[in-house]
DNA sequence: TCAAAAGTGTTATCCTTACACCCATGT
DNA sequence: ACATGGGTGTAAGGATAACACTTTTGA
C-alpha cells in the first residue's frame, strides 16, 4: 500500500446574506478553541467538510450542514469560487493518518429573513463591520481618506499600485465601482493591513494557528481563516448580480413595497438611488405587479404592495435592477 | 490509525479557446484506454491531478501540466466552476489504498493563436463538432428543427419542460439566448440524447467505465467523462463575458482589422452582427486605436490594423462590446 | 469593369439622467 | 398645519437599431 502525501479535503463554507432593518448582514457562527474550549473572538462563516461518501452534490451537503449547524434552511444558493492557495487556506487540518489540505468551496445564499430561530453561536453580523469602507450611502465615508489612504501610503510605493489604490478606493477624483470588493479587500490584505495578513505570514513562519495580532485600529473585523475573503468575494458577486438578475427579491418577503425594495437594494450594493428612475427600470423589466393593497405603517402616505413576478423567471432570461445613482451629496 | 473511507482528488480541467479562420475552437486531448493502449475514439479536455504537497495555486498547477502535455503556455485564464456531482464525475481513480472521488474545478483559458507547437494527441477542435446548435451565424441550424425538437418531443411531457425547451432552443418564436450553452447542454443530458448520460445510468449499474452507446445520430460528440459539460460552461461564460469585459481581445493577434475582430467575436458568439453599429459601439468604449496603417491582404479593399489599448485596463474597468444583431435573414 | 470587402451618413426610437412637484397619512 | 414618506411629469441627451450608400483594392 502507498502512502498517500497529503490528504485533500474539501470543505465548505456559505456566505448567506439577508437585509435587516436597512442594513445587509451574513450569517456567521462564533467559533471554541478546539484546544481549550474557549471561544474565539473571531467570527467565521457556516463551515463544514464535504464528506465524498455521504454527499451526493456539494450543494445538498452545504444545505444539510448549514441547516444542522445553525438551524437556518436555505433558499437560493448559488456556487462562488473555489479557493485553493497555500497559505490562504484553514491551518492543516489533521484527518486519519495525517495532515490534510484544506481547499474550500465559496456558496452565496440569499434569504429574506434575518429573523429565525438559529442555532447557538449563530449571529447574523452586519457587513460593515468587516468591510467598513463599503458603504457609501451616507456619501464617502470618511475611513478611507482618514485611515485608509494614509495607511496605505508607504505601500503604494509604484506607480501600478498607486493606480490600483487610487480606482479601488476612488482617490482623487476616481467614481467609486461597488462590485470591486474582492480587489479591495486582497489589496489591503496585500498591503499588510488586514489581520489576516499577519495571522498568515506568521503560521508561514510556523508559528501555528497564531491569531491576528490586533493592528491599531483595524481595517474591519478580521475572520477565521479565509472567510473574510470568501465573503468578499459573496458581496462582490451580489453586487454584481443585483444588476442582471433579479436576485434582490431573494432578499425581500413575498409582499413589499417599492421603498422597501429601494432600501434592500441599497443596502446590499452600499449606495443611494434615485428614486423615480429606480422605479421607471423596475417597471421597465415587468418583474414587478402592484397588488391594490396598501400597506399603512410606512410614517407618512401609505405604500402600494407589490409582488415578484416569480412566473416571468420560467418565461425567459430575466433583467435584474437598474442603479441609477443618486448624485452625490 | 483510522480507515479514511474514500478519498479526494482534484482534477483540474482547461477549455482553452482560440478562433481559427472563422471558427471558434478548443484544445482537445486524445485519450487511449489505460487498459488496452488503445486510443480512445474520445477527445477529453487537457485535464491533470492538483498535487496538494507541489502545487501552491491550482492556476500554477493548471499551468504547468497543460503546458506539460500539449506543450502550450496559457495566456489568460479564470476558474469556472467546480465539480462534485457524483455520477456525472471521472469513473472514480484508483489511489493509493482505494477508490477516490473525483471534483473537477474547471478552468477557461483564451488564446489569440491556435496554431503553435503542440505535444502528439493533441488537437484543436471546433465547438460546433461539439455543440453543433450553437451556430447561428448561417441563421437557425437546421438541426433544431430537425433533429432536437422531433427526439425531445416525448421527454417534453410537462409544461415545465416543454416551456424550458422552447426558450432554450428558440422554438415557436421565442428569441435565441447564445449565453445559456449549459442549460442547453444539460436538458439534452436529461432527456437522454447526450451519449454521455447512458454511460453514467449505466455506470451507476455497475457497468464500470462503459463507453457511450451510438444513438443515432448523436447530438453533438461526445468528450470523456464530464468535459462536455465544463466546455459547454466553458463556451456559455465566455459569450457572457465578451458583452462586459474585453475578452475578445485575448483572442486576437496585436494588430487586427475591425472586420477580423468582429469575425472574431462572431464566431465565439455565434451569431453575426451588425457592422456599422459593431464599430460604434466599440468606438464608444475607446478600447481601440487605429494605427494609420493598412492591411492589404483582404480579398477587397485594404483596411486599417487597429490595436487594442491594453493600457486602459488599469486604468478602470474596461467594458465589453456591443453584440448588435443582424437581422434574422 | 466587376466582385469583394472596407468604411460612412442618417434617422426614429428608446433609455437614462436630471430636474421639480403633488399626494395621503399621522401627530 | 406640517412633517414624513409615497408617488408622478417632463424634457435634454445619449445609445440602439435599422435603413442604404460610397470607397478602394485585386482579378
Amino acid at each position: 500500500m502507498s502512502t498517500p502525501a497529503t490528504a485533500v479535503v474539501i470543505g465548505l463554507s456559505a456566505v448567506v446574506v439577508a437585509v435587516r432593518d436597512r442594513e445587509a448582514v451574513a450569517l456567521t457562527v462564533r467559533t471554541h478553541d478546539p484546544r481549550t474550549g474557549e471561544p474565539s473572538s473571531l467570527l467565521g462563516l457556516p463551515f463544514g467538510p464535504f464528506d465524498p461518501d455521504g454527499h451526493r452534490t456539494f450543494e445538498l451537503a452545504l444545505r444539510a450542514f448549514v441547516t444542522q449547524q445553525t438551524r437556518f434552511e436555505l433558499g437560493y444558493v448559488e456556487q462562488l469560487y473555489t479557493f485553493g492557495d497555500r497559505g490562504r487556506d484553514a491551518p492543516r487540518a489533521d484527518v486519519g493518518a495525517g495532515a490534510a489540505r484544506v481547499i474550500s468551496v465559496g456558496y452565496l445564499a440569499l434569504t429574506p429573513q434575518a429573523v429565525r430561530a438559529l442555532g447557538p453561536d449563530t449571529v447574523w453580523t452586519p457587513l460593515t463591520r468587516f468591510f467598513p469602507w463599503e458603504d457609501w450611502r451616507r456619501g464617502r465615508p470618511a475611513l478611507i481618506d482618514e485611515a485608509i489612504a494614509p495607511r496605505l501610503a508607504d505601500w503604494a510605493s509604484t506607480d501600478e499600485r498607486r493606480g490600483r489604490m487610487r480606482l479601488l478606493f476612488a482617490l482623487d477624483g476616481a467614481p467609486w465601482n461597488e462590485e470591486r470588493v474582492l480587489e479591495r479587500y486582497e489589496l489591503l490584505y496585500e498591503a499588510g493591513l488586514a489581520p489576516e495578513a499577519g495571522r498568515d505570514r506568521e503560521r508561514a513562519r510556523g508559528l501555528a494557528g497564531a491569531e491576528p495580532r490586533a493592528l491599531s485600529p483595524a481595517l474591519g473585523e478580521p475572520m477565521l481563516s479565509d472567510h473574510r475573503r470568501i465573503l468578499a468575494t459573496g458581496l462582490g458577486r451580489l453586487r454584481g448580480k443585483l444588476k442582471y438578475r433579479p436576485v434582490a427579491f431573494e432578499l425581500t418577503p413575498a409582499e413589499f413595497t417599492l421603498s422597501q425594495l429601494q432600501r434592500t437594494v441599497e443596502a446590499v450594493a452600499g449606495v443611494s438611488l434615485h428614486k423615480q428612475n429606480f422605479r421607471r427600470g423596475l417597471e421597465r423589466t415587468d418583474l414587478v405587479e402592484g397588488l391594490g393593497r396598501l400597506q399603512p405603517e410606512t410614517g407618512g402616505r401609505p405604500a402600494e404592495l407589490f409582488r415578484f413576478r416569480r412566473e416571468r423567471l420560467s418565461a425567459g432570461p430575466a433583467p435584474g435592477m437598474a442603479l441609477p445613482l443618486l448624485r452625490e451629496v
